[in-house]
DNA sequence: CACTAGACTTTGATTGGTCAAAGTTGTTAT
DNA sequence: ATAACAACTTTGACCAATCAAAGTCTAGTG
């Protein structure tokens, strides 16, 4: 029994990710399962809204906790009644499991797919700033595109030429083709006292005018650097990157820095 | 006055390619226009359906006559009916010239759009034989998703990176960034006679097995070769690439190789 | 315990893209 | 001239994804 689904009987084309016709799918999926003819055939693919959805999911919910409904739907730009749409859609289809008003989980189906997502983003990113010279404070908007265009083949050899490396530009750790994503164990900035020494890890946040002055105050991901001095009561904190100008940074910025601190 | 057509008001990510409203975007440049407001100002962009059937009506309306509808729905892998009313949109936005039972032209604007979708296809696909390795019978499909979501900016890079070539692996002319696309005076296999010597220019099939068989054959573009003998009524000809033993193709075969005769 | 503000869900409508099937038209053959 | 056929268009329906606006919980606060 051939379980593929006709996106549209009659076309000629493979119309694939943009075209293809997920919720049909589910349909035969239900079938399946529900007929136990077939082991677990590993998921066609999702749209690219859906791919959306699950990865926002996925970085919502660090921790096992519930993502909110409310975070997603800023996270993918949609109105809340929308996202509380696509997620029971994503529910039935046993990508995600929906608390309604408390939040919302992936499935580990949707934890796959949801981290093939991020690998195909944060290999991507890797790639045009490596490959192609692309400045890492533009990459992150050019990978959500092609994050959904890029077959498998092709990711493969990217990986390949990178030398199968392991986080990308911003020190967000590329999840494995398969089984478990490494765990960082990292510090944010704000954390560090006077006379700490460490390295600049991982920047978590993408926006282009952030990346920009990090990469200005030489804090990018590898920076060697020492703290000069730290106050939460004056919300800041004052690190000098070897060879270079010390830098303060407000609570709020420093916390986007995440750090691997010297033993 | 600020034309922006916002996407969906509120939503904080620019959605761009795929979630572009083209339709709104229309209402707007008819009030512009209507209105005299803005000179002209470049199309936004055009959905991923919009910018395939302009690739194919481009391809298919060769030589400044109308593509036929049905040869559409074909290229495009819809039914005869959705071709016409995608038509009419276009023909409303005013990138093709409709005339119902006969045809469709694509208007200046979008040859265009149609030239840059064509542009980004080849590019993709030389970069992804050239630099990622793939086999040149699998990288069309390939970059049949990605034309539709890589960046001017990345596109630029890329064609920098091949050094501004102009023609993809299958001998296909890659048009320049803006201006009119070079013409190259080739001739199809068919035409040749025995004992004349030339060089394979272009394979205009993309099916990956007609591939697989002529770089087997040694038959792809830049290979030179002597035609050995020819015949209409067997509908055959024999062709010996250099070094290589010779290779009987039929018309039908023959006529999709095309080849630059010397002089 | 009763209220209320904010978070969330529901409802109803819209849009782009599609198909199936019925209807129309232009071309060719008799 | 007319019949038949193929190519094309029209019509009515559907689906995924979305929004706006109205409705409903729930966790606090007084």
């Amino acid at each position: 029994m051939n379980v593929k689904t006709p996106p549209h009987p009659g076309s000629k084309k493979d119309v694939s990710r943009q075209g293809g016709c997920f919720h049909k799918y589910l349909f035969s999926k239900i079938l399946r399962q529900t007929l136990s003819l077939v082991p677990s055939p590993s998921y066609p693919m999702p749209s690219v809204t859906v791919e959306n959805y699950l990865k926002q999911i996925y970085l919502l919910q660090q921790g096992g906790e519930l993502a909110p409904m409310g975070g997603l739907a800023v996270a993918v730009g949609v109105t809340p009644g929308t996202a509380t749409s696509m997620v029971k859609t994503l529910a039935d289809a046993n990508l995600a499991d929906y608390a309604p008003r408390a939040g919302v989980r992936l499935t580990e189906a949707g934890t796959r797919l949801a981290l093939q997502v991020l690998r195909r983003h944060r290999l991507i990113e890797l790639f045009l700033v490596q490959t192609l010279g692309l400045d890492w404070s533009e990459v992150h908007d050019e990978a959500e595109e092609l994050e959904h265009a890029i077959s498998d083949k092709v990711l493969e050899k990217i990986d390949a030429l990178l030398g199968h490396p392991d986080t990308d530009p911003h020190g967000d750790p590329i999840p494995p083709s398969t089984g478990k994503p490494r765990q960082q164990k990292l510090t944010p900035l704000t954390e560090c006292t006077p006379d700490m020494a460490g390295e600049v890890a991982r920047v978590t946040d993408q926006a282009a005018e952030f990346l920009q002055f990090v990469d200005r105050q030489g804090l990018t991901p590898g920076a060697q650097f020492t703290v000069e001095s730290q106050s939460p009561t004056a919300d800041a904190i004052t690190v000098r990157p070897h060879n270079r100008e010390p830098v303060t940074l407000g609570t709020a910025a420093a916390m986007k820095i995440m750090v691997k601190v010297e033993e």
